[in-house]
DNA sequence: ACCGCGATGCCCT
DNA sequence: GGGCATCGCGGTA
């Protein structure tokens, strides 16, 4: 799901504004066994509560102090997984989208989205055709102490100077990020 | 380029 | 009460 959705559109209407970006870097976070995942271990808590729900609703959370966080609902009610917005290349009007905070703030996005469908009228995605980029897979930004899982390919993106962070340090090399 | 750190508040133990 | 799926600034190279 994480890989499909790239370079897809994220729209955002707000008050009859439409703004739009296209998904260059996304995150899965799998679920209970993965010790990176709010849903851990099963947590079940009124913050995690909608990615227990039904699949394509927004999971919106807020994280140190001032950032909101928009991730997408990706698996049937009971199995709390999702992917993590990381950055997108903004369209006409739109801030820089080179993080996750920056693209709630660039889009109006906050609680108020939070179990929100994604379809028309507020949000949603929408597949223009444009030509599908290689997607590389690296590690996770900010997952740290969760042994094995802190390794683990499950950071997407295409190459982009939109990215919240470069893909490796340096130019990009084929040992370093792997291919799909 | 890299590193350190403050801002700021909710979540969960 | 500690930590956090962040960001931008200011310092050092």
């Amino acid at each position: 799901m994480a890989r499909d959705l790239l370079d897809k559109v994220l729209v955002r209407e707000v008050d009859g504004r439409v703004m739009w970006g296209r998904l260059v870097e996304v995150e899965a976070y799998l679920g209970p066994d993965d010790l990176a995942a709010h849903s851990r271990g099963g947590r079940r808590t009124a913050r995690t509560e909608v990615m227990y729900g039904a699949p394509g609703h927004a999971y919106v959370y807020f994280t140190y102090g001032m950032h909101w966080c928009l991730n997408f609902v990706t698996r049937e009610a009971g199995v709390p997984q999702a992917v993590l917005v990381r950055a997108l290349e903004p369209g006409p009007e739109v801030g820089r989208c080179s993080g996750p905070g920056l693209v709630t703030r660039a889009l109006g996005i906050d609680r108020a989205l939070n179990g929100a469908p994604l379809a028309p009228p507020d949000l949603y995605v929408v597949d223009d055709g444009a030509k599908r980029r290689r997607v590389f897979v690296t590690r996770r930004i900010g997952v740290q102490g969760t042994g094995r899982w802190e390794k683990r390919l499950l950071r997407y993106a295409v190459d982009s100077p939109s990215l919240s962070r470069p893909l490796s340090r340096g130019p990009v090399r084929r040992k370093r990020v792997k291919t799909l």
